[in-house]
DNA sequence: ACGTCGATATATCGAAGTGATATGATGAAA
DNA sequence: TTTCATCATATCACTTCGATATATCGACGT
């Protein structure tokens, strides 16, 4: 799951680990923090597999102050700590690479995963990375889900056996899921609605 | 989190680990099931710690067939195994401590340990354990929380840099927690109208 | 009578994630 | 000028996950 957030977000531009961090809760929509120590040995872990490469430190706003040689790197990096704006602990910023990008298509299209609220949204929150099939596909795999899990906390609301409080998180956890089947379903229609427009154009 | 929802369940009754992550699914309403890879050594981790400990296979819905000695327990495993209803492969019934119990009010009422969704839901779930003013600090904190959240959420959901996707996600993260909310309030004004109840009561 | 499927049940293993902690630089405020 | 908040990487012990192995029993079809 964080190797794909990972990918998403590289496949953008280049990130450094912290970074990385912000943007999972920015961008993806990641509502429970990812600690620092997942985030470090899975950047290590991808450019051990050659998915992401270490990028040489980006020269700063202002331009051209080194060109390449290692020497120039090392002046570079010193530059960068005390130029303008982009100070700070020295950074180790991650490129994606070709492999990186397929793996990415790869496992953000995988449908043996069965997702979870976490990575369904991760995955639709990168759903400009797939086809409209595979997007559809994702939707109404989730929505099968959801439907039996409905029906579970619903029988759960209904026990009598459970006390209140119990009873009201069963009752809160059916009105959560409907509120998503809601979305999805919102979600399924923009999808048809935008092949149709599409079939209409190529009439 | 998972010692206090197996400790929570063993309050109520004795149980064995295959059944726990049932109940947990159906009693406190756990969504993403917690694996068997974590409730055996959890199981373990406590017992080792003396807050639960190993029943003797109970006797059958048919009472009274053993009655104590080593050999009696041993014979009484087999007839369980056998015998009407409660068959498959032997059970490790675990039983509560009084340690355990003072642990699991402990563990419950912490303040220090920041909720997310998951062990909220499950505080509360198990919120009949808590005194009323434990009740309401516990649901004061997640509504800050949320709070935070919130406007985290609605700025992604108004950010022009992201993508229709990425959008959608983060406005129906803002929904989900607005949900919540409700929720929470609900519960407070509950937990208000209780103790007015009471008041009255005394009065 | 036979096989085999699905549910019940415990256990273990490698890989991955968490939460805490260490280290240190920088900019801003007190 | 010290000190505080933020930025940034890293590591450690412990917990959790997902897969897999093993085994028993009831039910179902053939």
């Amino acid at each position: 799951m964080l190797d794909v957030a990972i990918l998403g977000l590289l496949m953008d531009r280049d990130h450094h680990g912290y970074e990385i961090r912000s943007q999972l809760r920015e961008r993806l929509g990641d509502s429970e923090s990812v600690s620092f120590g997942s985030i470090y040995p899975a950047l290590a872990r991808l450019e051990r597999h050659g998915l992401v490469e270490a990028v040489a430190p980006a020269a700063p706003r202002s331009p051209a102050i080194s060109t390449g040689s290692l020497a120039g790197e090392r002046a570079s990096l010193r530059t960068l700590r005390t130029s303008a704006g982009l100070g700070r602990r020295s950074r180790k910023v991650y490129r994606i690479t070709e492999r990186g990008r397929q793996e990415f298509h790869a496992l953000l299209a995988d449908p043996t995963t069965v997702d979870d609220g976490r990575t369904f949204s991760l995955r639709v929150a990168l759903a400009r990375y797939l086809t409209p099939a595979l997007r559809v596909r994702l939707l109404e795999r989730r929505r099968q889900d959801l439907l039996e899990r409905l029906a579970e906390v619903r029988q759960g609301a209904d026990n009598p056996d459970l006390d209140a409080y119990a009873r009201s998180v069963m009752s809160h956890a059916a009105h959560s899921v409907e509120l998503d089947l809601e979305w999805i379903d919102d979600l399924l229609s923009i999808e048809r609605s935008d092949s149709e427009t599409f079939a209409q154009e190529a009439k």
